[in-house]
Formats: C-alpha cells, sequence, structure tokens
DNA sequence: CCATGTGAAGGTATTCACAGCC
DNA sequence: GGCTGTGAATACCTTCACATGG
C-alpha cells in the first residue's frame, strides 16, 4: 500500500514512534520488532505496522526493523529530514519556558529568533536566543525560518499571525485559546493546554472527590 | 439522540465551545445560533448541533442557543460544574509558567500544590503557590485534590505516576515525553509539546524554505 | 518458524439533507 | 423564514487474520 495519502492520525504517531526509536538506540539495540517497539510507546503493534505501510517497507520479516534505517524514514516522510528554523513570538511565562525546553531539538527543531512587545525585554538574552522587537518580524523571510511559535495573549493572536504570514512563514503552532485564520498554505496548529485539562474531569467517574478513610 | 455515549472527539470539542460562548457573552450577547458560533470557533454548524445533540436538547428553532443555559449544560457534561483542585509535580521552566497561566480558572480548574525534588526549591512560593517536598504527594488524599499536572523529565514521569495514583489522584495532565502506566480507573492524558510541531512541517509542501525575491 | 505487510471486516466520526418547531 | 435536531450516507480509522518472505 506503498504511496498513499497518510492519514492524520498516522501522522500523529509517527513522532512517538520517532521518540522510542531514539531511546533504543540509545540504549545500544539495532533491531526492534513492531512488539518491542509497540510495548514501549504504548500502541498496538498491529497499529505499528499498518502505519509503516503507508509509505514504504521498512521491516525484514522474522529479524524486525532496523532502527536507524526506520527513524530516518519516518523522519524524511514528516520532512523532519533538514533542521527547521523556527521563530518564537511572545517572550512571557510560557514563551520562556519554551524558549528553555530541550525537546525541539530532538526533532531538528531549532528556535533561532524570539519577538515580544515588551520594550524592557528587547535585547535580553532568553535561552541563548536575543528578543527583538516584532517590526522585524517581517525579515523573518530572508532569515531561513519557516516554522513560529505563537505564545502571545488571545487577543494579540490573530495580528501576530498575520505578520508572520506576510513574512513568508508556512507552518504555525499557536498556544494563544482561540481561533486564528491564515491562508491555506500556512498549516496552523492550535494548542490550548487548559483545554486538554478541562476535557479530565469527563473521563472521572463519579464520586471524583475521595473521602478520607 | 439523547442520553447516549458521547463520543472522545466532541468531548474534545466541547471545551472550545465553551470558550466562544464565554467570549459571546462577556461581549454582552443572550443568545447565539450555531453558525454564528461556528465562526466563531472555527468548525461547522452543524457539528457543533450535532455534538450538542448527544447530550441534550439546548436551542430553541429560529431562535438559537441561550448562551447561559447552553453553558452551564456543557460544564456539566465535562463534569466542570464544581471547582476542581489539582497539584502540579515540577516546577521547573514548563512548571512555573503553568502555575502562572490564567486559562485553567476558566474551566473552574484550580492548581493549589506543588512538588519539586529541589531543596532549594522546596518552601518558596511561585505564582501564589507554596512549593513542597514530593515526599508530601502522598497526603493529597486529605487534600479534596483529584486532579495533578506532571511536568517532571522524562525519566522521573512513571515513578511520579505511582506517587500520583496511590495518593488517590483520578485524572493526570502529563507533559513528560514518555508513555506512563496507570490503572484504568485514572485517566492520563499525555501531552508532547515537541511533537506538535514535530508534525507540522508533513503539511508543508515543498520548497519549504522561501527564497528572496 | 518468526515477524512483516496488507486485504478485508468492523467500528467510529463526519457530512449531508431535511423534517419539525418557533 | 430561520434555526434546531437527527436519521441516513459517506468517509475515515482501527482491528483482525493470514499470506508472504527471510
Amino acid at each position: 500500500m506503498r504511496y498513499h495519502k497518510i492519514p492524520d492520525e498516522t501522522v500523529r504517531r509517527l513522532p512517538v514512534y520517532l521518540r522510542g526509536l531514539m531511546v533504543s538506540a540509545d540504549q545500544g539495540h539495532e533491531h526492534i520488532s513492531s512488539q518491542l517497539l509497540a510495548d514501549s510507546v504504548g500502541v498496538d503493534a498491529w497499529q505499528i505496522r499498518k502505519d509503516l505501510s503507508y509509505f514504504g517497507d521498512f521491516g525484514t520479516p522474522g529479524v524486525g526493523y532496523n532502527i536507524e534505517k526506520l527513524a530516518r524514514g519516518i523522519k524524511k516522510t514528516l520532512r523532519l529530514d533538514v533542521i527547521r528554523r523556527a521563530a518564537l513570538v511572545g517572550v512571557g511565562d510560557l514563551g520562556s519556558a519554551l524558549l528553555a525546553y530541550p525537546g525541539f531539538r530532538l526533532y531538528g527543531l531549532d528556535i533561532v529568533a524570539a519577538f515580544d512587545v515588551d520594550p524592557n525585554k528587547i535585547g535580553k538574552v532568553v535561552s541563548g536566543v536575543e528578543i527583538e522587537d516584532p517590526a522585524q518580524i517581517g525579515a523573518l523571510r530572508q532569515r531561513d525560518i519557516s516554522l513560529a511559535i505563537v505564545a502571545v495573549p488571545r487577543l494579540a493572536a490573530q495580528a501576530t499571525v498575520d505578520q508572520l504570514v506576510a513574512a513568508g512563514i508556512r507552518g504555525i503552532l499557536n498556544f494563544a485559546p482561540s481561533k486564528v485564520v491564515a491562508p491555506k498554505r500556512v498549516k496552523v496548529i492550535t494548542l490550548d493546554i487548559a483545554m486538554e485539562l478541562a476535557r479530565l474531569p469527563y473521563y472521572i467517574p463519579r464520586a471524583e472527590q475521595v473521602s478520607e478513610s
């Protein structure tokens, strides 16, 4: 079933597999079966095999998958085979935490620019990145930066996205709790942290408060 | 179709609707049509109507929805009709940002306890919450705290979850980039920020770098 | 023999179109 | 006339079972 359109849900799982493979490689393994990888990342073995079947065959029957080869294949599929340069807009509490967050490097993603409207912050260096005036966003086009992270207040989010779109940004990860619109050619993923916590109580059956013994 | 099991995807969207309703209420509106709400939150009108049909009829044909009544209904369905007390474990960069994050309040979620292994942090107050020794996690049972946020390093995540489960926690939002296991009665949602950014490049067509004019 | 890759079956969610009510 | 609520149709994703290949 090679060379088909890859389901969104599969794309969502691929970074999980990639992380599992990297952990396995760190432990010195060279090959891994779908069953073993499944156990380590918490999905089912057939799900992994089906997902991988959408974009090529990496495994050897009776042996399993060569970890390095499979990791390269997934990276290529996700277009993570080149280092991606990203910009951050909004260096508040969350923005600062994102700048310090080491996890992005794992996927070849590198935050190399940061912007904030606060004049007191401009010029300061946070986690090795100098904070710039948002007026400079227009120049991203010349700096080989194709991704952006938006961590500004809700009411500033749409204006920020508009600026980024005008600057030629192609993908945006939006942490502001609001809908933002962008042209079809720009992919926007909105991630509202509070909303994730908000759906947790639904799954907690009655007697939600624990009574003392 | 009332009184059915509500699809997971619907549960995921309900907090979005709730936020849209609150914004609308702030603007002084009393009623809203599915079409208007749809425009403001970025989903389709029939999707909203279908989602709401799973757990009761709130609307009036020809008029729309009474905002306050619908908001109450959604809150009740999500079990957000009572204030939920939550604990945070791991007060690093991300944890501190979460403590300062105002968005949780919107959904009646309140972070009232924080824990960190670092002796230098214990006793300090961050965003109004005193940081405690993780040895105190066991006492959460007596403090009417049913939710927890895990923001510790990957290798500490499972041990932290085990402690929280033993303390009677019923729902966990995990930011650590790893699979964690918990008994079925405890709902765990894992949110790996880097993974969200990692799937962005996939959706960016070729010529990902913008060439200068 | 063991583990992959994949058709086919089954389940879940999205989308449509319209009957029914204000 | 306008807007809701929902059966029916469609699309999508998951799960199974097994043929195929090392």
